[in-house]
DNA sequence: ATAATTTAGTTGCATGAGACACCTATCTAG
DNA sequence: CTAGATAGGTGTCTCATGCAACTAAATTAT
């Protein structure tokens, strides 16, 4: 972390939230506006990639349940709690893809021996087979579509990303505790 | 319908799409792995972000027609057709969105003067004036989630995120050209 | 020990987004 | 002029996800 950018002008901080007073334009606003675009272009690219692989390897890993396997199976048995937050996601939402693989057969619901309410995922040897699968395909397809990248160039890719996702799981961590978890319901008008 | 067995634990990949018959291990492999899995990571982090955005600024854009808009403002009155093709997406997908935009006097429905059966879609001042407020929020967010960053490291994410988006878009129309537009439908099962 | 409260997970309902199929109006070839 | 192709729009489906309400178990207070 490379303290706090550009050194705020050693303007005071407001109150409430930082919201540093800057000036909103200049050449950092037109890098972030910059990398803005490209998110939101690859938000919509990496959407229909997706699923386009879910449907052509449809082989009954939903795209969502993925990632609970991906945790389950390279972490071992976790709560719905505790995967909810790994994932960034509401616990209904683990509940449900959950429920789907258990459904399939991937994942398995203990009993959690210390707390009766609760109960632990825990991914199957078929779950792990089909996850092994799964990720072999998507790793394959993904070397097609990066084909052209070096070593380096995909190092770095990683990196980058992961600082980003850094800074966003950050962010949203932050908002849960500022604002004291304010709803983000859907709902515009 | 979970796997057919696994295919084959370690044999040569079948025929059928081109699938270079590469290692499949090794660093590159590692490499496209950890940059898929961040990749994922991603997505998930950038969609709840962009949603709680959206919560907190609902003034009428949705997250969805957004892009149209964009496209709208900054190159000017766009068919149908050219919309879809340019953000990706389905024509059905910009009819609509593009319908709520209409709805909200945000865009405007100009009969194609060469064409009876197009309509040109155009931004109205109000929908210009919208979308200026809506990109300086979605900056200003922005630039607080990388706070941190330099205005060098914006530079390299927004580049090494444009060539990324821009193999995606080869790969996108590559598969369009190469399975004569395979239907993509979610339907699993 | 029993009541009250807090917590883990599930389910009901709603929203957003996107895709396909089908329909209508128009345009373009023959 | 009729037959096919095309542009858009709608119906309907599916997925993903979130909040609210509910149930059951655990914890705390009385």
């Amino acid at each position: 972390m490379v303290t706090e950018t550009r050194s705020t002008p050693a303007l005071p901080i407001t109150e409430d939230r930082v919201r540093p007073p800057e000036p909103l334009d200049g050449e950092h606003y037109e890098n972030a506006e910059a990398i803005l675009n490209q998110l939101t272009r690859f938000m919509r690219l990496s959407k229909r990639a997706a699923t386009r692989f879910a449907a052509t390897h449809g082989d009954g890993i939903e795209q969502a349940a993925y990632i609970i396997l991906y945790v389950l199976v390279s972490e071992g048995p976790r709560r719905t709690t505790a995967l909810a937050e790994a994932i960034h996601s509401d616990t209904s939402t683990v509940s449900r893809q959950a429920g789907a693989l258990v459904r399939h057969g991937l994942v398995e619901r203990q009993a959690d021996p210390a707390d009766g309410r609760a109960c632990l995922l825990a991914a199957t040897p078929r779950g792990v087979e089909c996850f092994e699968a799964h990720r072999r395909a998507r790793t394959a397809e993904m070397m097609q579509v990066l084909a052209n990248w070096s070593d380096t160039d995909l190092r770095d890719g990683a990196d980058l990303l992961d600082r980003l996702n850094g800074e966003l799981e950050r962010y949203e961590t932050e908002i849960h505790s500022n604002t004291t978890t304010a709803p983000l319901k859907g709902g515009n008008r």
